[in-house]
DNA sequence: TCATCCCGCGCC
DNA sequence: AAAAGGCGCGGGATGA
């Protein structure tokens, strides 16, 4: 396999250089084609190259409108990030250089004023000298196998997450329309929907105050103090302790005002075009690695309008999600053998019941969350000493992470993805709340944020490895689904869920592809490890099938 | 008037 | 029923 590095030349930005390169980054060969011509160069190399460009979203794109579609890639962007953070390659040149074009958001705001006007034009990327630093920095590596798959696995999700956003995703705006008219009533120029202003009256009336605007959150709040309702915000939970006439009235108003806001004819206007809803996703956009998006909301996609994502005539939606990932995650991770047990069966939650150590399952399943997300208190954090002494060494990793994290120490993935650093004030704090006569309240301040941040360690190290894992799972999909027929083709990632738009035909062919391909997830990151990585995955007409 | 802050809540 | 990590977004309030 060889590399394929796509350059601009300043001078003539009617062409793009290629460059041919070994695996170790020698060049061999260099190129000019006119840009345009590039779809057509990409789609007659035969030799399956690893492209490696600086931004699979802008580069993507393109080839894909063409009918060209990547086999796979490295996006120097998003592997630069991590190998300037990761804790494996801190003696690298690339990791000691200060900070240059590869650091920084994609597109970088314009910068106000002429305050760098005198330092001269910005250093320009050059993307063959920057390929090296990366292979020079993963060759010389602690770990240079962990950091190849990640690396390799981020590229693919940057190429599927420009795949998905050009294939979108498959959605009824006949079926949005009515699950909103139902929930809502018919929609309305210039004025609430008649169900909604029904729930607002119904508030008004409740607290006595026929001119009370919902909208406002200080009015609001007003409103139920004079009321005689005892609420420091207009927050729901805060309502639902309430034992008022409005409390009712009051959180269905909520809700479903949320949903016309969020979710509603304006959203489907938006983002809806010809049957498919287009989020931008953000590979990497999360410090742990999970995706971020940006506009649409497309994670968030509440439950009550997920019906109005729906295959196309003749297609089935394969979804799958991965069970309790996280916990199962901890137990390969800490080679938690008794906790990988409990995972034997498809619910882990069950099996820790069954086990013995809690009574029912939804106590397992906080008391796990607790673990991993660093409870401290309520009856989450009461069930932490039997966890730990069920799960010695999946606790013991948590508990080591959150004490990195409270020091003001690093801590990394499985494959690598490394904790940023807590920023000045927070380093100054704790400096100052250890010296000589710190004050009580500086300490206990210090202590907190401490905590804080060692509860945000805690949880890297497991959300991040799980992402990695389900990076992992989504690239082994993708190629197998390219030995099926029909083009099956991901339409939807969503943490540890995926959603497969397939002719109905080989539909049951994709829902065995994701099965295989969360086993090799689990073999790529871990080899042979008794953790089992269980899935649900059902073949539905609509998203709300599912689940 | 516009940009930013903060609240509140949707998802995992 | 619980408490905690990660986000994005819309809306009003706020302040330049």
């Amino acid at each position: 396999m060889s590399l394929l590095l796509l350059v601009d030349d300043p001078a003539r930005p009617d062409v793009v250089g290629l460059r041919s390169l070994s695996d170790d980054g020698t060049l061999l060969d260099s190129s000019e084609v006119p840009t345009d011509a590039l779809p057509a160069v990409a789609r007659e190399r035969a030799d399956r190259p690893r492209w490696v460009w600086d931004d699979t979203a802008r580069r993507y794109p393109p080839l894909l409108a063409a009918g060209v579609r990547v086999e796979r890639c490295h996006d120097l962007r998003l592997c630069h990030a991590i190998l300037r953070r990761s804790v494996y390659t801190q003696s690298s040149a690339l990791a000691q250089a200060p900070p240059g074009p590869w650091d920084g958001p994609r597109d970088p705001a314009p910068v106000e004023g002429s305050l760098f006007d005198d330092v001269g034009p910005a250093a320009v990327a050059d993307p063959l000298e920057e390929l090296q630093l990366q292979l020079a920095a993963v060759a010389g590596s602690d770990e240079p196998g962990r950091l190849r798959l990640l690396l390799a696995a981020e590229s693919t999700g940057a190429l599927i997450a420009a795949e998905m956003h050009h294939g979108g995703m498959p959605w009824s705006v006949e079926t949005h329309d009515a699950l909103l008219t139902d929930l809502l009533g018919p929609r309305r120029k210039g004025g609430r929907p008649a169900k909604l202003e029904a729930l607002a009256d119904e508030v008004r009336t409740a607290l006595g105050q026929p001119a009370l605007n919902l909208d406002s959150q200080p009015d609001l709040l007003r409103g139920l103090r004079s009321a005689g309702c005892d609420v420091e915000s207009t927050r729901t939970w805060e309502i639902k302790a309430l034992e008022h006439p409005v409390r009712d009235p009051l959180l269905a108003y909520k809700k479903l005002s949320r949903l016309l806001s969020a979710n509603g004819w304006a959203w489907m206007e938006a983002w809806v075009h010809d049957g498919r809803f287009r989020p931008e996703y953000v590979p990497g956009g999360v410090v742990t690695g999970r995706w971020a998006t940006s506009g649409g909301g497309a994670l968030q996609l509440p439950a009550s309008i997920r019906g109005a994502v729906r295959a196309d005539p003749g297609w089935k939606l394969v979804v799958a999600d991965a069970a309790q990932l996280e916990p199962r995650v901890l137990a390969a991770m800490s080679g938690d053998g008794a906790m990988a047990a409990a995972g034997r069966q498809a619910d882990l939650y069950q099996g820790v019941v069954d086990a013995g150590i809690v009574e029912t399952r939804s106590e397992a399943k906080y008391a796990m969350l607790g673990a991993i997300y660093g409870a401290t208190t309520g009856p989450s954090a009461v069930l932490m000493p039997r966890l730990t002494t069920a799960y010695p060494r999946a606790v013991a990793l948590v508990e080591a992470a959150a004490r990195a994290g409270e020091r003001g120490d690093v801590v990394s993935t499985w494959l690598g993805r490394t904790s940023p650093r807590p920023d000045a004030a927070w380093q100054a704090e704790l400096a100052a709340a250890s010296a000589e006569g710190a004050g009580a309240d500086d300490v206990r301040a210090a202590r907190r944020r401490g905590r804080d941040w060692g509860r945000f360690t805690r949880n890297f190290v497991v959300q991040g490895t799980a992402a990695e894992w389900a990076l992992c799972w989504m690239a082994a999909l993708r190629r197998r689904l390219l030995a099926v027929d029909g083009r099956p083709h991901l339409v939807f990632f969503l943490h540890d869920e995926v959603m497969v738009h397939s002719p109905a035909a080989v539909a049951e062919s994709v829902a065995v592809a994701v099965h295989e391909s969360a086993v090799e997830a689990g073999r790529l990151l871990f080899g042979e490890t008794p953790v089992d990585f269980a899935l649900d995955v059902v073949v539905a007409d609509s998203y709300d099938q599912a689940k």
